[in-house]
DNA sequence: CCTTGAACCTCTAGTGACTAGAGCAACTAG
DNA sequence: CTAGTTGCTCTAGTCACTAGAGGTTCAAGG
C-alpha cells in the first residue's frame, strides 16, 4: 500500500492529476487511512499506468474510460476498443494533415521575412492580411 | 457601415467569437446605433480579416494581438513578426514531429486488431497496457 | 402606424484536461 | 515531541471559444 505521492512517482502521473482522474471516475477511489489519506496497491497502479500510456497516446478521457471498462470484462468483444484505436488514428493523421498544409505556408511566410525591415513592408504582416497569397486552404 | 451579423457572413468569423475577439481587445469597440447595437466599418472588415487569417493559421490571441500592434504602427521594425513567426513555425513542426511518432504507435496497435477477439487477448489493451510495446518515446 | 420575426444585446456557465493556490490536517524522521 | 513534508478539500484559472437565458431593437410587410 503506498500513499498518492509515492503512485505519482512510480507512474509519473502528478498528485493532482490523479485526484482528477478519481473525481471523472477513471479511478476508483481508493481505501483511506484513518487519518483520511489515499492508500493504493498494485492493482490501482496498474490502471494508472494504464491511462497514462493512454492518455499519451492522445486518447480522451471518454475513450479511456471505454477502453478500462472492456479491460474490467475481459470475456468481451473487444470490436469497440478497435474501433477507438482506428478512430484515434484517423484523427492523428487528419491533425498531422492539417498542420502539414499550415507548415508549408508558415515556412513561406517566415522565410519571406527577415526581421530587418519596417512594419509596412512586412512580408509576414502583408501574408496574413491577405490569404490570396497562400497556396493552400485552411 | 454593417451590423455584427453582416461582419460575420463577409468575414466567416461567428457573431460571439467577434465579440468575444472585442472582449478580448483584438477588436476596437466600434460605434453603437441609438439602440446600442455594433456598426463596423471597412478598416474593421479588414482586420477582422487579419485575424481569422492569423488564427487560421494557427497563432495565439497573445501573438495575433501583437502582429496587429505592429500592423497599426508601419514605422516600427519587423523583427518582432519575424520571431512570431519562426515561433509559430517550430511549434508546427513540433507538433507534427510528436504526432507522426503517435502515428506510427497506433497504426501498429490498431492494425493488431481486427476487433473479432475478446478484451483478454486483444492487442490494443495489452498494448495500452504496456509501454515496453512501443517503439519510440512519448 | 403597427405588428411580427429575425437579429441584436448582456451576462453566465460550460467545454477538455488539467494546474495553481488557499487554508487546513496528518503523517514521518530525527 | 516537533518540524517539515505530504496530504486533504475546495475554488478558480488556463485557451479559444460555444451555448443558453432573458430581454431589446431593427427592418419589412400589411
Ligand atoms: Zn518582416
Ligand atoms: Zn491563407
Ligand atoms: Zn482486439
Ligand atoms: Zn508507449
Amino acid at each position: 500500500m503506498f500513499s498518492i505521492g509515492a503512485l505519482s512517482r512510480h507512474t509519473g502521473v502528478k498528485v493532482p492529476t490523479i485526484r482528477y482522474y478519481e473525481q471523472m471516475g477513471l479511478m476508483c477511489a481508493p481505501e483511506r487511512t484513518e487519518g483520511n489519506q489515499r492508500r493504493y496497491g498494485r492493482a490501482e497502479r496498474e490502471r494508472l499506468g494504464f491511462i497514462k500510456h493512454a492518455r499519451d497516446l492522445g486518447f480522451s478521457i471518454e475513450a479511456i474510460s471505454a477502453l478500462i471498462e472492456l479491460n474490467d470484462h475481459p470475456d468481451r468483444s473487444c470490436a469497440e476498443a478497435s474501433e477507438i484505436a482506428a478512430y484515434q488514428l484517423s484523427s492523428v493523421r487528419k491533425k498531422i494533415a492539417s498542420l502539414t498544409r499550415l507548415e508549408s505556408e508558415l515556412s513561406r511566410i517566415s522565410d519571406g521575412c527577415s526581421g530587418n525591415g519596417i512594419a509596412d513592408e512586412c512580408y509576414v504582416l502583408a501574408s496574413l492580411a491577405d490569404h490570396a497569397r497562400c497556396e493552400t486552404d485552411h
